[in-house]
DNA sequence: ATTCTACCCTGCAAGC
DNA sequence: TGCTTGCAGGGTAGAA
């Protein structure tokens, strides 16, 4: 489900509800998530105040004094702030209630229906092993094309499976990565280490704007995606090429293709991408 | 070190 | 209508 730009969208959504506010109730409906929740979630966040509310690549923080929770939502995860007696669905996995504003009294609520999202801790002034390793900040100056220039020399492995590795940048999944590659001009079967410094530089601004785009237009939506205020994103609006094989390319008119790399559907203009 | 495969889980759409 | 199959914005573990 969510890539950088939704995870985005979804901590847009609900830090105003969040910051500054205390944390009165931890229900943990289904702790069998990627990973099982850790129970100390339960006993340690009630009575916290949420300092912040971060993004690290796809995972989200929310900082209290006595520690962060950590927060992914796999493919198919959703967070909405809703009232606290919003009935509990199927999938509804844990409750966070928030003390009571002036819009009444309030639950954060964690949605997960494949289960791939996890909800970790972090002690306070640790980094949790899940975020150590992790490439840059494509929104950063830390990103440009000559990081990907250098990290690319030598490998073998398809151009857009090295721009979805974390290790190189974080947050450019499966639809971004095949539509900034699209916009570059880069074939995405190419080995990483074929792709020139400048045709690298080109990328790597593609993927900033790209990315920079969708966050605009609140992400992607698919089928799960929703917004914490249960709106889908219309970045799909502006898709060029994924999820339109045998369409035309918007560009020179030539069918959109099709191709599986490291099982994932990837999609290109065979003629705009060389 | 890098690369590749299998796997985690549920829901939905397409095909028969 | 019902069954089967394949596919889905994620990432990790383990093998080669």
């Amino acid at each position: 489900m969510p890539e950088l730009p939704e995870v985005e969208t979804t901590r847009r959504g609900i830090a105003p509800h969040l910051i500054g506010r205390r944390i009165t109730s931890v229900v943990l409906r289904r702790p069998d998530l990627r990973w099982p929740i850790p129970p100390e979630i339960g006993e340690l966040l009630p009575g916290q105040r949420i300092e912040d509310v971060e993004r690290r690549a796809k995972y989200l923080l929310l900082h209290t004094a006595a520690g962060s929770a950590l927060l992914h939502l796999g493919m198919t995860g959703v967070l909405r702030v809703l009232p606290a007696d919003a009935p509990v669905g199927k999938h509804d996995h844990v409750d966070l209630g928030l003390e009571a504003a002036a819009t009444g009294a309030r639950v954060l609520r964690f949605t997960d229906a494949r289960r791939f999202g996890c909800l970790l801790w972090q002690a306070p002034g640790a980094t949790h092993e899940l975020l150590e390793n992790l490439g840059p900040e494509p929104l950063t100056d830390d990103f440009d094309g000559d990081l990907l220039w250098r990290m690319s020399r030598g490998r073998t492995a398809a151009v857009k499976l090295f721009l979805m590795d974390n290790a190189v940048v974080v947050g450019v999944g499966n639809i971004y990565a095949s539509e900034a590659l699209f916009a570059a001009g880069i074939d995405p079967r190419r080995a990483a280490g074929s792709v020139s410094r400048a045709r690298y530089a080109r990328l790597a601004a593609e993927v900033k704007r790209i990315l920079a785009w969708a966050i605009e237009r609140g992400g992607t939506t698919l089928r799960d995606f929703i917004n914490p205020d249960g709106m889908p994103g219309y970045f799909v609006r502006e898709l060029q090429v994924y999820g339109r094989e045998g369409e035309p390319c918007r560009t020179c008119g030539t069918a959109i293709r099709q191709v599986v790399l490291g099982q994932r559907s990837t999609f290109w203009c065979p003629r705009c991408q060389k």
